[in-house]
DNA sequence: TCAAATAGGGAACGCATGCGTCTATAAAAC
DNA sequence: GTTTTATAGACGCATGCGTTCCCTATTTGA
């Protein structure tokens, strides 16, 4: 019957999924809620009838909703899927590096995965474990990366020493998350170009 | 006539309040909720308990708890009541100002108001209207303020006139409350200083 | 090729939470 | 003493987690 109904109709729709597929499509719709409705009101139903299938799917998998939101997060670009490691070449400045890595954060907050990103980190400052995730994954690489590139700009006589520490490190990334997840206003290029000409560049020039 | 009606009636304990007595102790109920648990697990209940009354009480006075939660914030210090209006006078130089202001936003950060206005802000993220009266009420009476200084600095010769725009003027807010509300790292007042010294005074010094 | 094993789809359920209402009683104000 | 208001708790309602059940599609391997 449903049968009968579902194979003509199914020319459309794929059959059902299993495995792999039906796992990222999972997470997929898992991301998509948290970039669209926020943290507070994912919820498990919103996620299951996004991706086409039941909620019994869904607790095969994880066994609880956090667990779904940490993996789901995951579908976030990592600093390194954001082409920030291999920009260290010696043709480029620390300044070029630097707009570029401006670039990218904004290019990850500006778009859903920055909703996602907000609402995530909003609740992660009630949650430790969820903090302690997403600092490991994102935030720590993109420190260390960014403290590489004052260490690389000091050898080449651009940045002056004092300058390497995690305190000015950490500048660009507060500028930017405080505008675009505290404030929720929004970041154009030019606002970018002057956040790293007006404030990071004079912080850190030799 | 309040006084001595309550001196008399209430020897041992007022066993009843009333009026604005019953209204301050739901607000500050509300309040330390708002610290204690956060804006996702605040609830009426847990207020009324707190403040022993009856959420019948509340309902009379507010109608939703949104309302209930923005007047709680009230509590919060305004940036004036931290003594930052009356600082501007001529024996001080800007960066000690910046120093009192520094430590005047991180004193609030890091009191029980901190854990309020972090919860507050975070839902704030996903709610326009109370990102609205937040700003209108704290932040920018703040940004004025800051603006103010780095004009008066400009006058006295401190600051370099360039400095003066709202980009600068935000970098201290920003460095503060992304260490606060967004990494929930301690700031202690060594880290203060070591903000003002090495970030902020560098960047706007003539 | 076909049956047995495995896994998905869909929906109902129990349970807990919490909003906002409502009622009954008790205390304060006038 | 009458009116207003507080206290205390029950109530209806909605939401959403996590479970369970039954049925059906797909895979596997004999």
């Amino acid at each position: 019957m449903t049968a009968a109904a579902r194979s003509s109709s199914s020319v459309v729709t794929p059959h059902r999924r299993r495995g792999a597929a039906l796992e990222d499509a999972i997470l997929e719709a898992a991301f998509a809620e948290l970039s669209e409705v926020g943290y507070t009101s994912f919820t498990v139903e919103s996620v299951a009838a996004r991706a086409r299938t039941g909620k019994a799917s869904i607790y095969r998998r994880w066994p609880t909703k956090q667990d779904l939101v940490l993996d789901a997060l995951c579908q976030l670009p990592t600093p390194e899927q954001c082409g920030l490691e291999p920009v260290l070449d010696e043709s480029m400045t620390t300044f070029d590096v630097l707009r570029e890595v401006a670039h990218a954060i904004s290019r990850v907050l500006l778009s859903p995965a920055g909703d996602a990103m907000r609402s995530v980190k909003c609740e992660a400052a009630a949650d430790p474990e969820l903090a302690r995730a997403i600092d490991e994954r994102f935030q720590a690489p993109r420190r260390a990366f960014l403290l590489a590139l004052l260490r690389r700009g000091v050898e080449r006589g651009e940045v002056r020493p004092e300058a390497v520490n995690p305190l000015i490190a950490d500048v660009l990334p507060a500028v930017l998350t405080h505008r675009v997840i505290l404030q929720r206003e929004p970041v154009t290029e030019a606002d970018i170009i002057d956040i790293v000409e007006q404030i990071v560049i004079p912080l850190i020039s030799a």
